[in-house]
DNA sequence: ATCGCTATGCAACAAGTTGTACTATAGAGG
DNA sequence: CCTCTATAGTACAACTTGTTGCATAGCGAT
């Protein structure tokens, strides 16, 4: 009867997936190959293979080391008033897309997630958090009585995630603080009670 | 002295290319090999280099041939009331998204945005254009005064184009008529004088 | 300590791709 | 007809993905 996993096993993974890791974050997911992350780890190709059967299967538990937690949103800010709080949660946001690793990590994984259902699924979950954070805030001020009673709060959290996003990675278009002091704004102005 | 470009020039470049297009269809970006389309159009692999030294040339033509003019916004409907105006536009972009092969190719682009500059200027370049046909509309209304004047067209046009990309491919969320007409109306609430 | 199981290491191999180099042929224009 | 050049064809090196076979080293259990 084998009641414990071989300590190996979870060595091996945690090793080479750090070591991908780092690859991703600095030259791109197509450098994250077998043999890069074997003379990384001085883990041998053959045994990456029987931890990996094809690369994207290493590629996405990259992707999914690289999504959690640091990189994930923090407790929002609920404290009211919506706007202080909803430009605190998006500035840490746009920090991390403009100084931190995840900036540069994001666009590789959307980049598989065209050709990989898998790391679809990664990013897909990833956005869903963040735009929950976001959602929390809104749902806050509306108990506040903050809000309109018109507002869809759903509609809201996207908009104010999407564009972030858009911008940073579709439109090339900078997000700083001026940007987001009057995307907050607009925000604000849809969803808060004149 | 050469007065006129040999005939065979243009005509590899576009056989090449339009090979290069259907195969990226049906195949994605990274089917898009020297190989594959010198099989498609029985041009030679060392002609296809010579025409473009780096595969990523060869796709980023690709690209450019994908993003004109079929798949470029229409000019857009600019009669009032905003609502229908705006309605006819970004159904126009749904369709594209949804129903034709530039729901296939758009996520492509953006794949390879992350690791070359040149198709980051072409998906840059194609939202902008469609972010500018959305502004139009906004324009067209603040003229007709259907407008509130505090609103900022510019951030408008970003948040009508993005969600729709960014539901597509950022969170995996469906974009369908109900969600649309949903949109639309949260776009005018913003908008619209009251 | 010994034994069996298994994870790892090592080497070789096939296939596909990128990129280079060289030669021969075919077509365009004067 | 002649020259220039685009194309075809081939060979080659390097890298990557996967596969396979075999030897070794470490883990857990008796």
């Amino acid at each position: 009867m084998k009641q414990f996993e071989d300590p190996r096993l979870a060595a091996t993974r945690k090793a080479a997936i750090e070591a991908a890791l780092v690859i991703l974050k600095s030259e791109g997911v197509l450098a994250v190959t077998y043999a890069s992350v074997s003379k990384a780890t001085g883990i041998s190709r053959s045994t990456l293979y029987r931890h990996w059967p094809e690369i994207n299967d290493l590629r996405n538990d990259t992707f999914k080391r690289a999504a959690r937690p640091e990189n994930k949103s923090p407790e929002p800010r609920t404290n009211g008033p919506l706007k202080a709080d909803l430009m605190w949660l998006l500035r840490f946001l746009l920090t991390a897309l403009n100084d931190t690793p995840w900036g540069k990590i994001a666009p590789q994984i959307v980049a598989a997630a065209a050709q990989d259902d898998q790391a679809r699924a990664v990013i897909n979950l990833f956005m869903q958090e963040r735009i929950t954070s976001v959602k929390a805030v809104f749902e806050a001020a509306a108990d506040r009585g903050e809000l309109r009673d018109t507002v869809d709060i759903d509609q809201l959290a996207d908009l104010a995630v999407s564009v972030l996003y858009f911008r940073k990675l579709f439109a090339g278009q900078p997000i700083d603080e001026t940007w987001l002091a009057e995307h907050v704004d607009t925000l604000c102005e849809l969803a808060v009670a004149q």
